[in-house]
DNA sequence: AAAGCTGTTTGATAATTGTCAAGAAGCCGC
DNA sequence: GCGGCTTCTTGACAATTATCAAACAGCTTT
């Protein structure tokens, strides 16, 4: 591990408020890895032996039903993922990706648990994260029963655009075939959908998106905190 | 409340573990109280005053959106709803109602809150409900994206068919315009889902459905642990 | 029994989304 | 530069799902 990774993870909310001698006792059992993009993290079914944290890079989570496949969420770092998983030691709900050259630290499960049992700090911590974690699926299950396919893509552009600045221009970190997964559609329909939006101010270039009509493309998307605000 | 409700409170499992003293702090804070079918508990946006318990009748979770409406989840007895933003102090995502006459037990959130700081065992238990609601919501989330209507409404049979002791027969516990809310369609497309299922040995007869193809149901549905086992 | 509910079903039609096939655009290695 | 590759887009079509209107069934009320 580098020496300036360790602040970094110790100030994820995750970690933040721990005795450091539980801290380092995790981070000892711990070891971080870099992974090129595209590897298979995480298989639906297979046994939590680690907690993830994704340092650097990015992680597709994802799950196949039925011949299909579906992206229920993209992680970016510095974040956790599967925790619902470890903390019940049960067998994994989705799989897990690489999308870019990543480095990942892995926690073994069990030493996760150990010191979630006796450090009351990090379990309160756990019961944030969790109950963030929660919340922002049930954003997801109403964005997905509620809205149609162009509606929860203007959305995403609209999130996006102020999560990076409100400059006007939207570039998107994954590649669109990822994006209409996400977004609970095929590629085909994702690339109708930006035509679609077209009369909204919405400009693809590549993965460069400009948004020349915020508040024709708002009335359109008709944004709501309750379906989309992550992380509160 | 009842002498013999607090003993059913007690063992279920969010409250099982916590100490004594505790618990009758939360008790005693709480209060029992009647509604008649179709009362709106909770909704979205409100405050997460309390924490509720449903211990008799029945609550649907729903939330709006774009003007439309869904159903999130049903509750039956005896369980806990909106924990997670509760635990976090933020407002409802969901609304909630009853849907038969019902007694719900409502905890003050800030008791709910100071007893979970400090009992540590109590703790454990809202992580572990926590995870079990979230991998539900994951659950639910690849239902809606990878399979058509047809084969929701199947797999809701045969859980519900497992549920209620593979007799043959399925008892609706909710209307049919609930139940076409829950699997994310209309009701018009809920009746035409049950005429499709007609060969596979459905048979609707008002709320009572019979199964008498389960195996060629099943090779339909392909039900899937990761998918549909609830409460895992 | 008639009237008025609510919940459900059916029919006709439209909107949305997916599938299959092929073309266009960009990128990489040679 | 030129293939050869991947990614994305477009077109034609099919499947799925929704909408609107009307009919029907089972209630309760009068």
């Amino acid at each position: 591990m580098r020496p300036d990774d360790l602040p970094v993870i110790r100030e994820l909310e995750l970690f933040a408020g721990m005795a450091e001698d539980n801290f380092e006792e995790i981070m000892q059992a711990a070891y971080l890895q870099r992974f090129p993009p595209q590897v298979e993290l995480i298989a639906e079914g297979d046994a939590a032996d680690f907690l993830h944290v994704v340092v650097e890079g990015s992680v597709e989570l994802f799950a196949h039903d039925n011949g299909r496949e579906t992206t229920l969420a993209i992680i970016q770092p510095v974040a956790t993922f599967i925790l619902a998983a470890v903390l019940r030691d049960a067998p994994h709900l989705m799989s897990a990706r690489t999308l870019a050259p990543s480095r990942i630290l892995m926690i073994p499960s069990e030493n996760a648990r150990a010191v979630f049992e006796r450090d009351a700090e990090f379990a309160r911590s756990i019961v944030q994260e969790l109950s963030i974690r929660y919340r922002d699926l049930v954003k997801s299950l109403k964005n997905q029963k509620l809205r149609t396919s162009v509606e929860r893509l203007a959305n995403y552009l609209l999130q996006e655009h102020e999560q990076q600045g409100t400059t006007g221009v939207v570039n998107l970190a994954i590649d669109k075939k990822t994006l209409a997964a996400l977004l609970g559609m095929t590629p085909e329909n994702l690339s109708r959908a930006f035509n679609t939006l077209a009369p909204y101010g919405v400009i693809v270039d590549g993965a460069k998106i400009s948004l020349t009509k915020v508040p024709d493309l708002r009335v359109l998307a008709k944004p709501n905190p309750l379906t989309d605000d992550p992380g509160t």
